[in-house]
DNA sequence: CAGCATCCTGAGCGATACTG
DNA sequence: CAGTATCGCTCAGGATGCTG
């Protein structure tokens, strides 16, 4: 019975999430799925980002066809990244990720406190 | 309007997906999903896993509670993993974001193919 | 403004060896 | 069987400085 196998991963699954799913581009994702942005108003929009990981992250997905970037030739030049449709349809899978993640972070908390408190996760202090 | 910022990543949430999304995480619920396993079953499943990513894995997946691990005192011991309630919930995220990847893999590679001819990307040969 | 180049640190992973 | 312990390495990522 694989009516409850819809899984299976494998290789390239593995590696498309890691380069549309990683520690920024759910981010950068969300800011291009409201408008598009320039390179520094991402940076602003992200605090946390360097300008190399940005670089990296839109880089990567612009490889991957979720993310646009158009070079608008003027003095200097300024750099539109925008939200693909190819990018669109990311969306939904990423919002029902991050609802389950927030519906679910509660427990998972408790259930890290509880592990905590079981396993002796006193880092450090106590020789 | 935030009729459609449903998003908002911040270093909770992502930090919680890195715990359970993350490389070898996918598998490993995959096959809990099916039936309780015992460790070497796991790898067995999942041959490509080292026994100590698959540990680490393990250990992180039961600290976040979505997963659940019983010692049988036998001779030598056993220990069973299984899928937990909470483990239970974050299937149907995980099959969403699986078929999103099924469906678009083929425009994903096509983009890439794409962007790989456009930008120079000859990584060796012709130095 | 939008990057690229360089250096550097450290988390993660594989391989290996050992234990209850 | 189900791990723990240790070593060595790779490699993503930050910090910094420079360019068209």
């Amino acid at each position: 019975m694989d009516t409850d196998r819809a899984l299976r991963i494998d290789a390239p699954h593995r590696e498309l999430l890691d380069q549309v799913l990683d520690k920024w581009s759910l981010a950068v994702l969300d800011e291009l799925c409201e408008r598009p942005c320039r390179f520094n108003e991402l940076r602003r929009a992200i605090p946390a980002v360097t300008q190399k990981s940005l670089t990296g992250t839109l880089r990567r997905l612009e490889r991957n066809g979720v993310v646009a970037r158009e070079v608008v030739s003027t003095r200097p030049v300024a750099v539109r990244y925008a939200i693909t449709p190819l990018g669109k349809t990311l969306r939904h899978p990423v919002d029902v990720v991050l609802e389950w993640a927030s519906e679910y972070m509660p427990a998972i908390e408790s259930a890290r406190s509880a592990f905590d408190v079981r396993e002796g996760s006193t880092p450090d202090a106590l020789a």
